[in-house]
DNA sequence: TCAAAAAATTCATCTGATGACTTAGTCAAT
DNA sequence: ATTGACTAAGTCATCAGATGAATTTTTTGA
């Protein structure tokens, strides 16, 4: 096993075994070089590559600690990721929004507070009442964030959120019909919001699941360019 | 910025410009890191964190590679992530696996093949045959992976297979009813395949969410312990 | 032509040194 | 006693250079 395996497996195992926990501070690299007999340099590369799945995190002049564990935390790390995904992948990412953001939707219906309906009906509001895109892009994401969190299960909410990143790259609402993606658009949220409202999990489900695959069906239409911030 | 993000990020521009294709070899450490302005150290770590991220690979001898960027490719780098998510997170997970599971499942049922229906009658009947726990569960991850294949999404495929290994860890058929377990498993699976023989979506979906349920029953249940390899 | 040997290329690892940032502690001024 | 600036120690960040190990390419000899 090379000296980089080694240093990450005895991560990992001080990890798994409650040694090192979530949250903790790690000895100083030069001890934990020799604990796991590995030069500083490979123990460092280990430690950097916990880092970008999110497992450990190193403070520059602090120390190196273990992260949360939280799926939803840790998820978030992926964006860079998924950024690089080849179009088809996208498309395959819909598929799975579909399914898993109206099986949350269902949980909001069921669980439905006022104050989610009031961030909802606020939302729709300002939605329909601007056609800038990038607005229209920013508040639609928080939508259907909301909903998934009402969902109540993060880690689901984070892999939408990291999922949904991706398709807001392909900017639906600025393509050439974008005036009626917003319109039927803003009617797909209505029908969410009014599902939710009276409680209704199945129709939650069916509306989100129809909206999804309403921006699937543009996405594949258009098939816009990707726009990357640098 | 730091030295490694810079050369992180660099990394990412040319992956996603085009100037470092999927599968193609990249320049070597020491080229690399005059171009992107880094010590050899630093793009070092870098290219760890890609790796770790399934973005690239590094082949001793050879030379440092784009990997393919298919999200089922490197869905199957995270296993080892995925074996440190705590407890209440597993719970979270086996609601998506319902969720997802049901939705593949019905997708199964409508394309159903001969071929799948001879591969799935046969693992059924092995695990009936059995009562080895390991084989069980070997036996049981392979039929769900073969109806999430059949699903036709990859991505969706590639994320089952890593929740389930999670799950896998906690060895629900050896608890104290394994006998039961392994019963009222088994007549969940032939509910399972009756339903895609018979090209029954909405059955295929509710019963595989049922016996997805089942086990996540069990699990809160007995809660057994996590059995790590090392 | 083919196979073995040699050379070149490239990643892997280690060591040592220096810089930068954070934190804890000290101590004086208010 | 509280605050604030300053100091010192601890720690990560980065770099440079040397050596080892694996692969690939080239050369060589039969």
């Amino acid at each position: 096993m090379s000296a980089v395996e080694t240093a990450m497996h005895g991560l990992r195992a001080k990890i798994a075994s409650g040694e090192l926990a979530p949250g903790q501070k790690c000895p100083p690299e030069g001890e934990l070089a020799a604990q796991l007999g590995v030069s500083r340099s490979s123990l460092r590369e280990a430690i950097r590559a916990m880092s970008a799945l999110g497992v450990m995190e190193a403070r520059h002049g602090s120390g190196t600690y273990v992260s949360s564990l939280e799926p939803a935390e840790i998820l978030k790390g992926f964006a860079l990721l998924v950024d690089l995904f080849p179009f088809d992948s996208v498309l395959e990412l819909f598929e799975i929004r579909r399914a898993l953001e109206s099986h949350a939707a269902a949980g909001a219906a069921a669980r439905s507070t006022p104050e989610l309906m009031a961030e909802l009906d606020g939302l729709v509001a300002q939605m329909e009442a601007t056609d800038n895109s990038a607005d229209i892009s920013a508040l639609d994401a928080r939508f259907h964030e909301a909903i998934c969190e009402a969902g109540g299960n993060s880690t689901l909410t984070g892999l939408m959120g990291l999922f949904r990143s991706r398709g807001r790259h392909f900017n639906i609402f600025d393509s050439a019909e974008g005036a009626t993606v917003r319109e039927v658009s803003n009617k797909g949220h209505r029908d969410i919001l009014e599902a939710i409202r009276n409680r209704d999990p199945a129709s939650a489900a069916t509306a989100t699941a129809g909206h999804i695959a309403q921006s699937e069906f543009w996405l594949k239409k258009f098939r816009p360019a990707p726009q990357l911030d640098s």
